[in-house]
DNA sequence: TTAGAACCTGCAGTGACTACAGATTCAAGA
DNA sequence: TCTTGAATCTGTAGTCACTGCAGGTTCTAA
């Protein structure tokens, strides 16, 4: 009937996954190229067929990124998932500092709003000689410098984007 | 003295203006490969000699980094500087996107942030059979769930890092 | 049988750097 | 003048998490 070297009910082509999470096929591939998920059967034709245990594990890598977290602490929780001792402190140890990160990125782009959103003000307020962002950028000792005064040089992007 | 083609008061070569701003040399280098930085001046053995003109455009392209533009946004920024007619309206209308996805991106993280504390929080108050992490990325009908259901499929990257 | 959708592999590109190899130049001391 | 060692040079490759494409093969429905 078809030619699924081992086809069950359930069993989904690439496509067919990839509509199902919302994740794009070539994301799957990518994922299965650096290890995060398991090779699955193949049709006799070389098609990659997913059965139930690749889903689930899509899934978790799916909503690992939702969360947030790097490729790399994902394959982290999935070893201790599949684990088991100890497993929930070291999950949490992860969390914790993925939430730290997320933290210091959150107060970064707090700050570099705070200033936006004021030189922005003073570009509508305008009548201004000058045009307040260009000058802020073009001389830092104008109005858009950080009250605390020059920062420590930024080996990390604010922003990568 | 020395030799360089055109030497002034206040020249530095590269490692002077990384030291004095506080960015990397090769990002320096890098800046200038992609035209965001005009060439220098060389010495007649081919090092970057350094003038008040470029030690200016370096500190605009960081200060426009800081507030986390992007270096094609910054590209944009140096040209209005160096334009004039309709730049104040042109910056305030990049500052203004730029604020927009910033305050997109801090909506993303504090998702994340809630989601993450209340999972540690809940590994910290212990003695669950299972660790409420990686039952929540195992299976997402758990704890973890956003209030408002299954999210829209992600093609960006949450936090691209 | 055939058309066309779906799939395959492999490689290149993104942004903003960062790191390295191997060669050259510079500045200061002997 | 010579030497030493720091600074600089160019060019290339690697990072992260994908995304896109070329050129070929397989599958499925009519």
């Amino acid at each position: 009937m078809h030619s699924f070297t081992t086809a069950r009910a359930g069993d989904d082509r690439i496509g067919a996954l990839a509509l199902s999470t919302g994740c794009p096929v070539e994301t799957i591939r990518y994922y299965e190229k650096i290890g995060l998920l398991p090779q699955p059967l193949r049709t006799t034709g070389g098609h990659r067929v997913y059965g139930d245990g690749h889903k689930r594990r899509l899934a978790f890598v799916l909503r690992g990124r939702e969360l947030g977290f790097s490729l790399e602490e994902i394959r982290e929780l999935v070893a201790l998932a599949e684990d088991g001792t100890g497993a929930c402190q070291a999950a949490e140890a992860i969390a914790r500092r993925h939430i730290g990160s997320i933290e210091a990125r959150i107060a970064d782009l707090s700050r570099m709003l705070e200033v936006l959103e004021r030189l922005a003000r003073a570009c509508r307020r305008g009548r201004r000689p000058h045009c307040p962002i260009l000058e802020t950028l073009s001389d830092a000792t104008k109005s858009g410098e950080c009250p605390e005064g020059r920062r420590a040089p930024n080996r990390r992007a604010p922003e990568p984007r």
